[in-house]
DNA sequence: TAAGCTCGACAACATGGTTGACCATACCGT
DNA sequence: ACGGTATGGTCAACCATGTTGTCGAGCTTA
């Protein structure tokens, strides 16, 4: 049962984030775009780069950047200096999103530690960096399902 | 970070799962096919019942268990006492798989506990368990994505 | 027995991934 | 300076896997 409650504490916390997200006026953005944004960040990246920091091609990355641009949480920006770039980059309404979501993350290990005691959550947290191979760290979490 | 800690674990776990399930005869059980069997586990189920273990419609679920079938690791079987119904069941070779797959995840389990000792496995699963509502202890993890 | 529900199947479609091909552009070694 | 190579973005075809809607067949129950 370990793998079913570690995915459980995960998600729990994952629609959690949503359902309040939802509430705070972002009410579609959806666990992939999420991760996506992450992935792009708050100085923006092409969409090449966020295909590798989520782990898939470049062309899925930018239909993903599609629909973050047709929901107007990005935006797309010729780069001057080179070309052949696009930069990515959230606009007002995408960081104010992935400001939020840190803000509710926050929140919700703030109540595991009311749950649990700090020294526990910290515990949690510093065995699985123990356990979790280094390279397992990663931010491809859609799609991951498909390999 | 916790969030992407606790995917970070559940993942690694799985993906080590299935690379011992590829070495030990089971090179093509891809992860959702094991959440798959594990629904229709050792004594079978109707498809209908599959998609409600894993939170699919029963069309959705009639299609893995086709690709289940196709991989030779689940046949359906006409109920004699219902004509409408086909249970379907693990050939000996899914029930293989399933049991590698337990067996595998205990071995797992004991790895965790030489890195980091039984006691705190012990309370990381069961921090897990207090801090998890009830709901969100369930199967259905292949398209959980998309909601 | 007739109404209504459930099961399994078929079809049409959405989403989000893949590969392959292509062009424009940048970079680097000669 | 230039030619080969690598990189970035896009188009197209395809695939896997989900969805809804519909349907006939067969149980179940009032």
């Amino acid at each position: 049962m370990l793998p079913l409650l570690l995915f459980a504490g995960f998600r729990s916390l994952i629609d959690e984030l949503h359902a309040e997200l939802a509430r705070q006026g972002h009410p579609d953005v959806r666990p992939a775009y999420g991760f996506a944004m992450q992935a792009i960040g708050p100085d923006g990246a092409t969409a090449s780069e966020v295909g590798r920091r989520l782990g898939v091609s470049k062309q899925a990355a930018g239909k993903t950047v599609d629909r973050l641009t047709e929901l107007g949480y990005a935006e797309r920006i010729p780069d001057e200096t080179d070309a052949r770039r696009k930069l990515v980059r959230l606009t007002p309404h995408g960081l104010d999103a992935l400001a939020r979501s840190a803000a509710v993350f926050e929140e919700l290990r703030t109540r595991w530690a009311q749950a649990l005691g700090t020294d526990r959550v910290r515990a949690l947290e510093s065995d699985l960096r123990t356990v979790v191979p280094a390279g397992a760290f990663r931010l491809d979490v859609p799609g991951w399902f498909g390999s």
